[in-house]
DNA sequence: GATCGCATCGTACGTCGTACGAGTCAACCT
DNA sequence: AGGTTGACTCGTACGACGTACGATGCGATC
C-alpha cells in the first residue's frame, strides 16, 4: 500500500491545527503527539530516512514501541507531521499589507527553500506525502500575494504552480544530490571516467558548481518577470 | 543506510552504457539483468513503489529470490536500473544541426516530463537515486544545445540548472498528487473543509485545476525567454 | 573423468511495522 | 468504600522484508 492518506486519525483527540494556550509545564515527560514528531524531526536531522523506524523513536523517547500508536495512527502518519512540522512559516504574518509584493513572494519562497534545505530528508518526502496545513498555508499566502499584484485570476493557477514547481524542483535537486561536496566531487569523476559521452558536462564541470543560491534567485527572478513584469 | 551508491556493481560483466549488436534468439527464457529491470519497470507500473519486493520479482520472472542476487547488487541498484532504464532519451539524435534550438529543448524537456508521467514512481524515485548514464545524457544534450544557442559559459549552468529544477519541480508534484482525480478533489474538499484558513485556494479551485500541461509550457516558456530572449 | 566458471536457489537470520490484549492509574460515580 | 470507566502504556507475537551463506547443477576445457 502506498499509503493511508486520510481517513481516521489516531485515537486521541488532535489538534486541529494550532495548539490553545496550553499551560503545560516545561517538563514534560510523558508522551505526546508532538514530542513524537519532535524526535522524529531529531532522528530524520541526525541518521536520514532509512534509520526512523518505529523501535528506534520509542527508544529514543524512552517508552515502548507499541505506545506510540496511541497517539500516531502509523508511521507514514510520523513521517506526514514531521514534514508539515518542518515546513511552518512565520513569515511576518500581516507586516501590513506591503506594497512588495514581489519581495514577499521571493522572501516567503527562499524561507522555504531554506526549511527543506536544513531537513534535507523532507525534499524527497514531500513528493510522496499528502498537504499538510503548513504546505497549504503557504499555498495560500502565494495565492493571496499574487492576487493582490494584479496576477489575473484566469492566469492564477498557473502562475502559483510556476512558482511551487520551480522551488520544489531547485530544493529537490539541491537536497538530493547536492548534500556532501564528496557526493558532488564522485558524480563529476564518474562523468569524467566515462569521458567522451558527456563533454559538456565535463567542460562546464556542472556538477561542480556551488552557486546554487545564485542559481536559484536568478531562475526565480526570470519567473516572476514573466509572470508579472516588474511594476 | 542511505543507500549503497556506487562501489562494485554485481558479479556479473555488466554493459558500460548501450549494449553490442547481441544477436540472441528472441524468447529469452533465463534471468539476465534486462530482464529483471524489465520486471522490475512493470511492476512498479502495476502496483506502485512499496510492492516492489525482491521476493515478488522473482516470482514474477519465475524464478528464486536469490538467483536475482546473480545479476544485481541489492533492491537499490534495482530501482537505480529501473529509474534509469525509464528515462532513455530516443529524440532524433543529431537530427541536423536545427537551427531551432528553443523548439529542441522544449522537445527534450516535455518528453522527459511524459517519460515520468507515464511512471509516476519514477518521479519520487529521482530524489533519492543516483544520476545513471540516461539522466547525464539528458543534461549532456540540454547543456550542447544552450550552449549552441548563444548562452555564454559563465551562465549555462545556472541556466541548465533552471530548466532543470523547473521540469522537476513540475513533475514530481504532477506525478505525485496530482495522480488521480480523486485524490486531487479529496484534498480540495479537506481545504473546503477547513474552511476560512485557505479562502483564496477554494475560490480558485486550485487543486482542482486540471490544465497542467498549458501552465507548464507557460512557465517553460517564461525561463526560456529569461534566460535567451526570443530570436 | 576431473576441473572450473557460471548460474540457480533453499535455508536461515536479523529487522521491520503493527495487531492484539493485558496491564496501570486517576477520576468519577453510587 | 467499592466499582466502573476511560486514558494511556507496553510485552508478545506474526508475517513480511532484504540478503548472507553455502549447496547444487551444468556446460566447456583440459
Amino acid at each position: 500500500m502506498t499509503a493511508k492518506r486520510s481517513g481516521a486519525r489516531s485515537k486521541r483527540p488532535q489538534r486541529t491545527g494550532i495548539s490553545p494556550p496550553m499551560p503545560e509545564a516545561p517538563s514534560e515527560p510523558s508522551l505526546s503527539r508532538q514530542r513524537i514528531v519532535a524526535a522524529a524531526v531529531e532522528l530524520l536531522d541526525a541518521k536520514g530516512i532509512e534509520e526512523l523506524t518505529m523501535r528506534r523513536l520509542a527508544d529514543r523517547l524512552g517508552s515502548g514501541v507499541m505506545s506510540l500508536y496511541w497517539h500516531v495512527d502509523n508511521k507514514d502518519d510520523v513521517f506526514d507531521l514531521a514534514l508539515d512540522s518542518v515546513l511552518e512559516y512565520r513569515g511576518a504574518p500581516q507586516m501590513v499589507q506591503s506594497q512588495d509584493w514581489r519581495g514577499e513572494v521571493a522572501h516567503m519562497l527562499e524561507d522555504w527553500r531554506a526549511s527543506m534545505l536544513r531537513h534535507p530528508w523532507s525534499a524527497s518526502l514531500l513528493p510522496r506525502r499528502a498537504l499538510g496545513p503548513n504546505i497549504l498555508s503557504r499555498l495560500e499566502l502565494l495565492s493571496r500575494t499574487l492576487s493582490r499584484a494584479g496576477v489575473a485570476d484566469a492566469d492564477l493557477n498557473a502562475a502559483i504552480w510556476s512558482l511551487w514547481n520551480y522551488v520544489m524542483g531547485a530544493t529537490i535537486t539541491r537536497a538530493s544530490f547536492g548534500l556532501s561536496d564528496e557526493d558532488r566531487a564522485a558524480a563529476q569523476q564518474r562523468v569524467a571516467r566515462l569521458g567522451e559521452h558527456y563533454p559538456t558536462i565535463e567542460r562546464s564541470r556542472l556538477l561542480l558548481d556551488d552557486d546554487w543560491d545564485g542559481a536559484f534567485r536568478k531562475g526565480l527572478d526570470f519567473l516572476l518577470d514573466g509572470l508579472a513584469p516588474r511594476q
